[in-house]
RNA sequence: GUCCCGGUAGCUCAGCUGGUUAGAGCGCCGCUCUUACACAGCGGAUGUCGGCGGUUCGAAUCCGUCCCGGGGCACCA
């Protein structure tokens, strides 16, 4: 590679991110960098994007997930795999049938009675196909090295294909079937929900305690459901309880009706709370269905779809809630309400999605049937056949894989994957295939498949499956898998499930790395409600997409939430004008990457290399453990405390003396390896500096930097540590002298080496002692370095004096901790002795502190 | 009820396989436009490491217990 001498500096004196990661971003698409290629030879690693919902937009959420899978992949492609980031959409049946249903309301005045199902599911298509995928673009923005040619829709042909195939495997196993159960029903909706879509949470509601029957065979029952009672086909109570044993089998007169329902005796009945007898109302409450069925009680459904009450009578038409203090209202007239706890806190079931009230509902759905893959699934992370990071989650992972229920996975919309079985006029049912016809006259079913259950092939359906093609051979299992610990359960599991049943076994990932929420500066969790949402789209335009990627990555934990705020971005954006500045340094100062290494270099070109080399060495391994923020923070301070503030320092003096030419090819090799090592998180302005210093062709296709141990180098970094600390200190010393930065002192050096004395004087800017230099203030450092200076103005002897003072201090108490160690017959008996030498040479050490602070307080003037 | 995670500088967080004077970023206070960079440089201040006990020569780090915050699961009608 000739690396073309840049124009002039080579970079304008600033970075404007909005001008260039545009064209930057899709001209890195145009040449096919992000395009995965079964036939390179090289060895393939794959995974595929948590898909966004087609309505969705970009949130912060996403940039986080996303940032943290471009830098995973932008480093394994520069490692030299086949690396594949396959990008697609959901299609968020519930969500999109929604806001479809609302547009046409809007649009056309008409409701979901008004469609058949093709003339909805046209609005539809042409609805998402005007209003959808606008999170694609963004994703462009945020830079998102994906596989754009592999794009996937989880209701395009290939995954109805996909969805098809395996519920009629599912179905031809029986691990998919129908039943009437009771289920999570949406009113506002009007949809069956599973488990997972339910949120609980405590609310203030009443507890009631009716009165049934009368005289002698009264029994009261408690509820927060009073209208529920409509539907009571028994009233339960433990066999045990001897209140009670004589009413077991007779009948109690049910009110407000002219039932009579029977009293069982059932073990599910706690007889300590509250009155031990419990109403029965087995179509509306899981627990009722079961004494139901346990007593072969009927099991009368009292409402409609929309929450009404159905039942005959004044109640009838009452939606449930106005329903609830109407009977509540007609029982207290009729004298049978004993007792009104108000407000009575308890868990209340919501709908996930538009958080209306659930109403536990018996109603007939389609199942999955999940034990025998919950076993499997479970195994898999238990063998170690899948790895979950960060290791705390792996409990979260067993608590819900070894207590699934089975999954609901029918729901009453339209938009999504209609469920493939048809029913004959004489009500037959069968399940047919993608490829299978069914007989003329069949009817299928006018349910959908829960978005998650398409999702959940995702790893494969993706890949072809069920094709037995190149990619779906190569690139799976997925190598690993991104995503928030929120929806473990929702997809994760769900992938596991599928997955080892579909691919024989094989996982649909090597390792899950979980991520936390996104809060808001103050730790709240985001939500349009609070309107603590912020737009990382705003960011990127004000700061960079890169500004934004490396602040979200220096807060990724694994596992652990985070905070996000804007001066968080700018802090990043200055970061990336550090480096930008850093390298304009680089090429005004003639720094190469052209020829070899030097073999041998010396000094600060040997300790930066060494220091360098390290660096390579930690960020692998915190790559190997999705460490996102303490890469960051590596990064971050190799380039900037290392590099910019101490190497290029010295490298000034050395690019003007003998060592030049080595020291303008170290400058280039190690900017050009901070760069690649920056470049899977900030892609963009890695790009631009580094095409600029050394004339290639794109980072995106370079190689990542290998670690060389053989470049470590003690001395060098024992002599670089030497004037860092002779620098460090005589600058606090002439800061609180009052010696202006700029202003040049001269001044006598002893105890430094010919090697060291050239740096200390041009970082401190001490002159030589001249003619006429009368020492008016000195100082011994730690290292052992005097500093004879001419200050010609008065020293603040006060100051100074203050100064050492603190620092005998603290050498008292160093010397004062370690010599009560080193007294201590337990503690030298028992330590290591690798310990108590150390703390030994502590003890001589703070002596020599001591000591040598006595004698610059002494040789201050007194005051 | 049960389980998990967390409580370290004003804020957000590292450190926690026990052993330097507990760190970073931002913020704050000084001094500087020193020719890559004021989106910067240099210097500085700031902590009963949630409380209390225990183990240990030694505890922010291990154990117990309590308090506070967040979350998961299950819920008694």
């Amino acid at each position: 590679m000739t690396a073309t001498p840049p124009e002039s500096p080579g970079l304008p004196s600033h970075f404007v991110p909005a001008d260039v990661e545009g064209p930057l971003y899709e001209r890195w698409v145009e040449r096919g960098y992000f395009t995965a290629d079964p036939d390179s030879g090289k060895p393939p690693f794959s995974l595929v994007i948590p898909p966004p919902n087609v309505t969705g937009n970009l949130h912060i959420g996403h940039a986080l997930e996303q940032s943290m899978m471009d830098a995973i992949t932008r480093r394994a492609r520069m490692r030299g795999f086949d690396t594949l980031w396959l990008p697609g959409m959901d299609h968020a049946s519930l969500a999109v049938n929604n806001l479809v249903e609302r547009y046409l309301g809007e649009t056309e005045g008409k409701g979901r009675a008004d469609y058949t199902r093709d003339e909805f599911m046209a609005k539809a298509w042409e609805w998402k196909n005007r209003f959808g995928g606008q999170i694609l673009g963004q994703m462009r923005r945020l830079g998102d090295g994906v596989d754009w040619s592999r794009e996937r829709f989880t209701m395009d042909e290939g995954l109805n294909r996909a969805v098809n195939t395996i519920f009629k495997r599912l179905y031809d196993d029986d691990l998919i079937y129908r039943a009437e159960r009771i289920i999570n029903w949406c009113p506002l909706d009007m949809t069956a929900l599973s488990d997972a879509e339910v949120e609980h949470a405590d609310e203030p509601g009443e507890l009631v305690s009716i009165r049934y029957g009368d005289g002698a065979d009264a029994i009261v029952v408690a509820t927060t459901r009073a209208e529920t009672m409509l539907g009571d086909t028994a009233v339960a109570v433990h066999p045990d309880d001897e209140r009670y044993r004589h009413l077991v089998g007779t009948t109690v007169a049910l009110p407000l009706t002219n039932r009579r329902i029977p009293i069982v005796a059932d073990e599910h009945v706690d007889p300590s709370f509250g009155t031990g007898a419990v109403k029965v109302t087995p179509a509306h409450d899981p627990n009722d269905f079961e004494i139901g069925r346990r007593h072969d009680l009927p099991m009368p459904t009292i409402m409609d779809e929309r929450g009404a009450i159905t039942v005959p009578g004044p109640f009838q038409g009452l939606d449930r809630l106005e329903a609830r203090y109407a009977i509540v209202a007609a029982l207290r007239e009729d004298g049978r309400i004993v007792a009104e706890k108000r407000p009575y806190v308890h868990a209340v079931g919501h709908c996930s999605r538009c958080d209306t009230v659930i109403e536990p509902r018996l109603s007939l759905q389609w199942w999955v049937r999940v034990e025998p893959l919950a076993k499997a699934a479970g195994d898999a992370v238990r063998e170690g056949r899948v790895t979950v990071e960060p290791e705390s989650m792996r409990g979260r992972y067993f608590q819900w894989v070894d207590n699934l229920r089975d999954w609901c996975i029918s729901r009453q919309v339209r938009w999504g994957h209609q469920i493939p079985v048809w029913y004959s006029p004489d009500g037959d049912d069968m399940c047919f295939g993608p490829d299978e016809t069914p007989p003329s006259g069949w009817t299928q079913d006018t349910d959908v498949l829960d978005t998650w259950f398409s999702s959940a092939l995702w790893p494969f359906s993706t890949l072809g499956w069920p094709d037995a093609t190149t990619d779906l051979e190569r690139y799976y299992p997925t190598t690993v898998l991104v995503t928030g610990y929120d929806i473990l359960f929702f997809w994760v599991v769900r992938m596991m499930l599928f997955g080892l049943y579909a691919m024989d076994g094989a996982v649909p990932f090597e390792t899950v790395v979980l991520h936390g929420l996104v809060r808001d500066a103050s730790g709240k969790k985001m939500s349009k409600s609070r309107g603590n949402v912020v737009d990382p789209l705003l960011w990127i335009d004000e700061y960079g997409a890169d500004a934004v990627r490396l602040s979200l990555l220096q807060g990724a934990n694994p596992g652990a939430d985070q905070a996000i705020n804007e001066e968080w971005v700018v802090g990043t954006r200055n970061f990336g004008t550090k480096l930008w500045n850093a390298t304009r340094f680089a090429l005004m100062s003639g720094a190469t990457v052209d020829g070899p290494l030097p073999a041998v270099v010396e000094g600060p070109d040997a300790w930066i290399l060494s220091r360098l080399n390290a660096v390579i060495a930690e960020v692998d391994a915190l790559y190997e453990r999705y460490e996102f923020a303490k890469i960051v923070d590596v990064l971050y301070h190799f380039a900037w405390d290392e590099v910019c503030d101490w190497y290029i320092e010295l490298a000034k003096l050395s690019l003007s003396g003998p060592t030049a030419d080595s020291t303008r090819r170290v400058l280039g090799e190690v900017l050009d390896a901070l760069l690649r090592l920056l470049h899977p998180m900030v892609p963009f302005v890695t790009e631009v500096l580094w095409t600029a210093l050394t004339g290639g062709e794109s980072l995106v296709i370079a190689d990542w930097p290998l670690a060389d141990p053989s470049r470590a180098d003690a001395a060098a970094t024992a002599d670089v540590r030497a004037i860092q600390a002779v620098v460090t200190e005589v600058r606090r010393f002439r800061s609180d002298q009052g010696v202006k930065p700029s202003q040049r002192v001269p001044a006598t050096l002893t105890g430094v080496t010919p090697t060291t004395e050239p740096a200390i004087r041009a970082l401190l800017r001490l002159d030589d002692a001249g003619d006429g230099f009368a020492e008016t203030a000195s100082l011994t450092t730690a290292s052992g370095v005097r500093v004879a200076f001419d200050l010609s103005g008065t020293i603040d002897v006060a100051a100074e004096r203050t100064r050492l003072t603190k620092d005998r201090a603290a050498a008292e108490k160093e010397l004062a901790t370690n010599s009560a160690k080193l007294g201590n017959e337990a503690f030298t008996g028992k330590a290591p002795e690798a310990v108590v030498a150390k703390v030994r040479d502590r003890v001589t050490a703070a002596e020599a502190e001591i000591a040598r602070i006595d004698a610059a307080l002494a040789a201050l003037p007194s005051a």
